[in-house]
DNA sequence: CTAGGGTTAG
């Protein structure tokens, strides 16, 4: 072996293992040996440089060498796509073009795989088209690139054309169509595949599993992904070595909820990669795991492992559910700072959490800036303007998109149905609900219709939300039935709340929040014993309303209270101010605590009069007493809906004090500004 | 000396 030769395997080795020391050595070793001019190792230099995250160093190699071929540029390129700065590999594929060197199989396989990675179908599209000119489309590695690239672009049907008519196919063309059907949430299509693939002859292995394993989940089957894992046990498939198959399973049993078992495997994984680490910390996300959450990426930072978009949208993700905006921004600006970190999910989830935050502003611009956006983008704002009240934007922004040739899908219709009923834009509503009835490719969800029954509860048409939940063509659900008894609240028609609740305890009796929901509604009217009977019909089934509890974010630090909370350091300063508040609205603007909004919720019936203050007054109380009002807006985050009196309280105190608070509840923003709610009083 | 399938966001 010549010492060119023993060099170049050398740095394929330091590529393989990521070793930047001794790739740094060898570079200098190759200098010396007077083969900096060699294409060969040059070649093998930018790879190692570009698979140690050291784009910098490959492309300085790349510029200084005297000649580049073929295997130069796609070294490069797949050195960009593998720190996930798809747009400079695609970019350096354009440059290449305009140079003497052709592109080969490599090239391409790796151009499109950026393609996929931004998911603009266009640019795929284009790339297909130059495969088909220079012969490569039928090249086994080139053709399933070209399935998966359409299938990460939403194109399935593309992906599947390709796939029948491709004249030969191996594993990855199986599990790449398998993986496209399970993304699309075509379940069953995808198990129907991996049953033709195994009459085929062809055995599966455990990427197929992943993806066959996601979709039992997607269809609600776990015994089927119990048997499949079972199966694997008896065929002795080493599962727990697997990092792949494991990461599947842990992803099997957090979508069927069973974190504790997904944790179990979690902890058996030798070999957790990032993939592994983004499964888990994705699964604690989703369950609202706050707590859990950010331990565990703590411990996946303490790992040095290379963050992605995908981790950090997913704890974007968690931090927007808990509004949690000092946290937030510390990401986001770190996702500026590397070239992965605002691919088109990261983006988003960076958009939804200045949303969640209150800060349209920010989210607006944030927004403005993606240039490639896509339906979840445009979906993400649009239901941002909803939820703080904004109709006429929302409505603005879903026509926009739809100028763009960016089509709404399911979400997206919830997105403005909702803007509109938060709106009161009645008309609208109707509208955008017969179009979505017409428009063939989507089915309208229970969740479409809760929001018409919404939007006709608030204009007071009760009778009428109540016949679209009865002749709607899907099985009517309890929260549609819970929208309807909430207007029923609101018009004070105790009568037809009465009809509903009964339905609605028929249906989930053991549900806290509808005996809650029915009680409030006897007290406001003043049928105490009806109210007593409600209360009592709870006690006896055992069931206990959920916690309210309350946050707010002073100078970085996130406080929590809870319903009648005395353990704050400055409750008793928390209790004084907010009495005299409650005297100056009274004086000023004629409301009195509890007049108009006579509600007992259950559990707090038994407490004593000075401890019965909800956590949301707790948490604006504690703003008043560290002077939080010097720093403009007010924004204090509830888990359940706010209270009615509350509601009155903070739209009194913004008139007195002249200031703008926001609370966001569980259902949308309320802002409150100059004596009125952005919400017109109707949640 | 270079490439393809498993994770994320509404």
């Amino acid at each position: 072996m010549t010492e060119r030769q023993r060099l170049a395997k050398l740095l394929r080795d330091c590529s393989k293992y990521s070793l930047l020391n001794r790739g740094l050595q060898t570079h200098v070793t190759t200098v010396k040996m007077g083969l900096g001019l060699d294409l060969i190792i040059n070649n093998s230099l930018v790879d190692m440089y570009g698979k140690c995250n050291r784009l910098d160093m490959a492309s300085l190699v790349f510029d200084k060498m005297p000649e580049r071929n073929v295997i130069s540029w796609t070294t490069l390129m797949g050195g960009y796509l593998c720190q996930g700065n798809a747009k400079a590999t695609l970019s350096l594929f354009c440059q290449m073009g305009s140079s003497e060197v052709k592109p080969n199989d490599f090239t391409f396989s790796t151009s499109l795989k950026a393609c996929g990675f931004i998911g603009i179908a266009e640019n795929g599209m284009q790339i297909h088209v130059l495969c088909i000119k220079t012969g490569f489309e039928w090249n086994l590695v080139v053709a399933n690139s070209i399935i998966d690239m359409y299938s990460k672009c939403g194109k399935i049907v593309e992906s599947t054309r390709m796939f029948d008519i491709m004249p030969t196919r191996n594993l990855i063309s199986w599990n790449s169509m398998i993986a496209g059907y399970t993304n699309a949430r075509q379940s069953s299509k995808s198990l129907h595949l991996f049953k033709r693939m195994q009459e085929h002859g062809e055995i599966p292995d455990e990427f197929t599993y992943s993806s066959v394993l996601k979709s039992c989940a997607g269809l609600g089957a776990v015994q089927e992904g119990r048997q499949i894992h079972a199966s694997l046990i008896t065929r002795g498939f080493p599962i727990l070595i697997q990092t792949i198959m494991a990461s599947a399973l842990v992803e099997l049993y957090i979508k069927c909820r069973w974190l504790p078992e997904a944790r179990k495997l979690f902890d058996r994984i030798e070999d957790k990669n990032v993939i592994s680490w983004t499964a888990i910390i994705a699964g604690y996300a989703q369950e609202g795991k706050l707590q859990e959450t950010i331990d565990l990426f703590r411990q996946f930072r303490k790992t040095g492992i290379q963050l992605d978009g995908f981790v950090l949208s997913s704890m974007m993700g968690v931090l927007a559910d808990f509004a949690l905006v000092e946290q937030g921004k510390q990401i986001h600006s770190y996702m500026v700072k590397v070239p992965y970190g605002l691919d088109i999910s990261a983006a988003n989830s960076v958009v939804d959490m200045y949303i969640k935050c209150g800060l349209t502003v920010e989210a607006e611009k944030c927004f403005n800036e993606i240039l490639a956006r896509n339906v979840v983008s445009w979906t993400v704002m649009i239901s941002g303007y909803g939820k703080h009240g904004y109709g006429k934007d929302a409505i603005r922004l879903f026509e926009e998109m739809q100028l763009e040739n960016i089509k709404p899908d399911e979400v997206s219709y919830l997105a403005v149905l909702s803007a509109c009923s938060h709106a009161g834009l009645i008309e609208e509503g109707n509208k955008y609900f017969s179009t979505l009835c017409k428009d063939q490719s989507i089915t309208p969800k229970v969740e479409h219709y809760a929001c018409m029954v919404d939007l006709l509860g608030r204009a007071g048409h009760l009778k009428e939300a109540k016949d679209l939940i009865e002749n709607m063509p899907l099985e009517p659900s309890v929260g549609i039935w819970q929208t309807l008894l909430s207007a029923c609240r609101v018009h004070r028609d105790l009568e037809f709340g009465r009809e509903v609740g009964e339905i609605l305890l028929r249906l989930d009796g053991d549900n806290p929040v509808n005996y809650v929901m029915m009680s409030n509604i006897y007290a406001e009217a003043g049928e105490w014993g009806e109210c007593q009977k409600v209360r009592e019909a709870m006690k006896e089934k055992g069931l206990k309303k959920e916690a309210g509890c309350s946050w707010i974010d002073i100078d970085k630090e996130v406080h929590f209270f809870y319903g009648g909370d005395d353990t704050h350091p400055l409750i008793e300063r928390i209790h004084e101010v907010l009495k005299v508040m409650e005297r100056r609205i009274k004086e000023e603007t004629g409301y009195a605590h509890g007049v108009k909004f006579a509600l007992h919720d259950v559990e707090e019936e038994s407490k004593e009069e000075s401890l019965r203050v909800h956590s949301e007054k707790l948490a604006i109380g504690l703003a008043l007493v560290h002077g939080g009002l010097d720093r403009g807006v007010v924004s204090v985050f509830k888990n359940l809906r706010v209270c009615g009196d509350c509601h009155e309280f903070f739209k009194g105190l913004s008139k007195v004090l002249k200031r703008v608070f926001v609370v966001r509840d569980a259902n949308r923003f309320h802002r409150f500004e100059d004596g009125e709610c952005s919400c017109g009083d109707y949640w």
